[in-house]
DNA sequence: GGTTGACTTCGAGTGCGCTCGAACTGGAAG
DNA sequence: CTTCCAGTTCGAGCGCACTCGAAGTCAACC
């Protein structure tokens, strides 16, 4: 593995490809303050590294979660201060994680209404037949 | 148990409160053709019924579960049609059900990623104290 | 050296799902 | 009879999270 391997930076549209998202949500959310400036080359584009990308990843699932673009920009600016912060951060997840686990239950719930509607369709269903 | 407390009639407030929706999205459901029309009193307010009542609640299951307006009032048509549409709205429901137990696998991948974000936290505040 | 295509910034536009303000009406309580 | 409250319609507005168009720059390839 060489050095230009192990220094990998990738333009805008290599890392929207990696992470999911399009370029200009990658520009977006670096505008927002979710994502810390990202370095440039010579020219003035954006080079991706690969924590930046890893960074965006874990956006991508706190966003898919449903924490909304506020919290996480909170978030990115807790991360931009440091180890002092880490417990906050911490606590920020933990609650996260309740939320999560609470909108699962929901949804297992929800589930079973559902298994119940198409538990009567198919009774309707053979009623008629 | 006597015939008013039978035929039980709810205004939109009450209604609202009892599946857990304002007055103003309740209005906006009718309007958008996701409830059918509801029955009126004599002086032109709405007057809910338990089956009415009961739909609502289905719709906010479909909603929570992340069905967009859109497919709702395409079910909410076909419903409208009887008997003859059952085959499709039990195929729309199993189409939803897929989706929903994605969207908890997906939830689950994620919840994983907290975890260990958790975790990570809890030993850099240690490695720190 | 010209063309192509991916990048840059900026501000404006979009789609979704409500949410609300305004102006009005009508039934019920004091 | 007046006050109050909850309802009515209509169209406009809002918050969120992107999404895009325009105009320009620049590196790379033929």
């Amino acid at each position: 593995m060489d050095i230009s391997t192990r220094e990998m930076s990738l333009t805008v549209g290599e890392a929207a490809e990696r992470v999911g998202l399009t370029t200009y949500t990658l520009r977006w959310y670096e505008q927002e303050g979710l994502v810390a400036p990202v370095g440039r080359d010579s020219a003035g584009r954006r080079r991706y590294t690969e924590s930046d990308v890893n960074w965006l990843f874990l956006l991508t699932r706190l966003r898919r979660t449903g924490m909304p673009v506020r919290d996480m920009r909170r978030y990115a600016e807790l991360a931009r201060q440091g180890d002092r912060t880490l417990g906050a951060r911490r606590a920020l997840f933990e609650a996260h994680r309740g939320r999560v686990l609470a909108r699962m239950a929901e949804l297992e719930e929800d589930l079973k209404v559902l298994d119940h509607k198409i538990d009567a369709y198919r009774r309707a269903e053979e009623e008629l037949a």
